[in-house]
DNA sequence: CAAGTGACTCCGG
DNA sequence: CCCGGAGCCACTT
């Protein structure tokens, strides 16, 4: 029964995200049409682990770049999965994050 | 029905 | 430059 609520098209808009890039919850929210949910995009987050299929929240970052959730993953299981995409994360900040960031609003509008 | 929570973000001191 | 507080929305209890 698809009750599709906000939280399903945040998880859609996460599994559209390119392997070996990452994005902000703002700029999911922003996409959704409401930047001020950031809050809620992660709220998401949390509960993706029910979604199926999962969604690839590894990829999902702060603005800053800073793995804010990965205490959520269990330990450094989010540092694993973005090293094995190629990403370089850095005491919970992504390097090269600027390159790596992948806006949803943009990519998805081409 | 009302209150509480949160993997965010911005603004001020 | 670094630290703290408030605002925001959707979902859960």
């Amino acid at each position: 029964m698809p009750d599709y609520t906000f939280y399903d098209n945040v998880y859609d808009v996460v599994r559209l995200i390119p392997k070996g890039r990452v994005t902000s919850y703002g700029a999911i929210a922003a996409y959704l049409g409401s930047k001020q949910s950031s809050r809620i995009v992660g709220y998401a987050m949390m509960a993706c682990g029910t979604a199926n299929p999962p969604v690839p929240a590894h990829r999902v970052v702060n603005r800053q770049g800073l793995l804010t959730g990965k205490f959520h993953f269990g330990g450094d299981t989010m540092e694993q999965m973005l090293a094995n995409e190629g990403i370089t994360v850095i005491d919970n900040q992504v390097q090269n994050f600027k390159a790596l960031y992948w806006d949803p609003a943009i990519e998805l509008s081409l």
